[in-house]
DNA sequence: GCCAACGTTGGC
DNA sequence: GCCAACGTTGGC
């Protein structure tokens, strides 16, 4: 099993809105971004670990567990051209763009702020820190266990 | 709203 | 294949 966090902007979609989901599960997609789709398409596999972070706030953050349900598969929203996903390089042959399919997990008890992240030297690798933009990001395994145990929660 | 970081595009 | 220009992300 693998672990990773997945950011989204909250205005856009939120850890609350795929609570509210009829099934709690979404389609991740429209990840337009080349390393990003690598780990959707090659390495995310069903049962892996999600910390869903929102950026673009005041106070950016870990709020929450979520796991995979369905790994990889062609993202169709780059093939609808009124979409504002859509891409002309992608086809049904070659789908160019990948998603997977996620569950709501858990709040965090208390969120993980970037701030905190950022004073923890034992988290200074994680992407977030130094390459923030990436929006799929893979966590070590003390990583998760040490936002878990700031966030107040247990895996 | 600013701007640094960084990814993508396109001319050559 | 290089690299300048440009666009986007996201923290602040």
């Amino acid at each position: 099993m693998n672990y990773w966090l997945f950011k989204t902007e909250p205005g856009c979609f939120s850890f609350d809105d795929l609570k509210k989901r009829p099934d709690m599960t979404e389609h991740w997609d429209g990840v337009r971004n080349y390393q990003a789709r690598n780990f959707l398409r090659d390495t995310i596999q069903v049962d892996d670990r999600i910390l869903f972070y929102h950026s673009n706030i005041p106070e950016p953050a870990i709020v929450g567990l979520a796991s995979v349900v369905r790994a990889g598969y062609p993202d169709t929203t780059a093939l609808d051209p009124n979409g504002e996903h859509f891409d002309p390089k992608a086809s049904v042959e070659k789908p160019l763009w990948y998603m997977v399919d996620v569950r709501y997990g858990k709040p965090l008890n208390k969120i993980v702020t970037l701030e905190r992240i950022k004073q923890n030297p034992l988290l200074a690798d994680m992407p977030l820190v130094n390459r923030s933009r990436l929006s799929i990001q893979p966590v070590t395994v003390q990583e998760w266990q040490i936002i878990l145990t700031m966030g107040g929660v247990t895996g």
